[in-house]
DNA sequence: CGTCGTATTAAGTATAGACATATTTTTGGA
DNA sequence: TCCAAAAATATGTCTATACTTAATACGACG
């Protein structure tokens, strides 16, 4: 009794070999089945999961065919800094910089998709690694979720409060590089205009803005994953 | 008669809106089931699928609960050079730089896992949009995988031969910042010292060391994805 | 010659029942 | 009291069968 995580790896097994060359139309589910030895609602499950992943391109009375040309995508784990720091084995520490009520600037109001320019919280502080500076958290807060007096970021870093306060949310996600300014400069003790790996998070809960948020890390940071 | 698409997304409003909070344990499948009206299976498959996308933690005997940090996962599509050009609607072109075996840098070998500093196959090339530079491609190849006969590359991108020749490959992938150098600089016609965005891929297949590449766009690049 | 409806096909899914497997809990001894 | 063996339990999975749905092929008809 095979398993369809079994059959899973025998089939892209011939992907990966080239038994299945890409373009290629490959058996019926049902034929397959008999092959390989299994139901058809295992190998169902089986093909159905290479689809998932690109793989496969299925179609109904189509069939199914290798995909020609995959959109190859990498999956990063997007992990609290805190964390991030102590799977490297290092101390953690964190400094609250400001914390206070302003104006943001018309691309966060855009980005929260706020229609007035309405006061927002905005907090900004400094992660440490072994005493060394590590991100800066550069952040714009919904005043209504997150009002001082309920969330206080002096001993608990925002990002980690938000991630236990609306666990699961959605928004948007962006990688880049941006030369270190004066204030990114004083915080990392890094070179005017060093060359920093920057996030940007945006983040809505049902509908509602929650947060914008600049990640800055030190220079050398590298956001690592397996293909 | 309710799909598991149906009963997944039923259930992940659950989580979102608290009514099923991070940390607390949620009935079992056979409950579930009858609750939502379908077969354990159903539920099973549904269920499932939360726990791969990291909402729920599953283990046999001790239940179902709803995961308390989640580690956020965040999917980026790389997709190839020129595909990427044309769905910003813009006109790709593609000049070849150099092409020639040299001794590559010890990093290099370190990333590829060759033992002796053998002589690689370097190609550098500039990918244009709309005419403006968009991307310079730095590329060591293994020659016996792409030797110089086979794989020309004044036409095809080197990055575009790859995707067609070994279209299902494993590697690492990592997202960095880095500084403009001279060669940079003259390809992207940026300020020295300028902030970009690179992306280093180091590839195998079946074990063998095929290429290990540098991807270096213009000032202003940003990788965008959805949560 | 086109085009509209129908038959066919392959994947998508649901279900009940059975068994497998990993843990936890309980129990029975030393 | 403590530990090992046994029972209990929730998820993991397989199977056979049946039905649904989307897309294609094809033939009748204008």
């Amino acid at each position: 009794m095979k398993s369809w995580q079994t059959v899973r790896a025998e089939a892209l097994a011939r992907i990966r070999s080239g038994a299945w060359p890409p373009g290629e139309t490959i058996p019926r589910e049902a034929d397959l089945a008999e092959e390989f030895g299994c139901a058809r609602a295992t190998m169902n499950r089986a093909m159905q999961s290479l689809a998932d992943e690109g793989y496969l391109d299925r179609r109904r009375k189509g069939g199914t065919r290798v995909a020609a040309m995959p959109v190859r995508k990498a999956v990063f784990e997007i992990p609290v800094i805190r964390q991030q720091v102590e799977q490297r084995r290092s101390t953690h520490a964190y400094r609250l910089v400001t914390d206070r009520l302003t104006t943001p600037p018309e691309a966060v109001c855009a980005a929260l998709k706020f229609g007035s320019r309405m006061q927002l919280r905005r907090v900004t502080a400094l992660h440490l690694a072994d005493g060394k500076p590590f991100c800066v958290e550069d952040r714009w807060l919904n005043p209504a979720f997150a009002p001082p007096g309920e969330a206080d970021f002096a001993e608990v870093s925002a990002n980690e409060w938000l991630v236990r306060h609306v666990t699961y949310s959605t928004g948007t996600l962006a990688f880049y590089a941006r030369p270190a300014n004066a204030a990114l400069v004083r915080l990392l003790k890094c070179a005017h205009g060093a060359s920093l790996f920057a996030i940007d998070r945006t983040t809505f809960d049902a509908g509602t803005p929650i947060t914008s948020v600049t990640l800055t890390y030190a220079p050398g940071y590298r956001m690592e994953t397996l293909m």
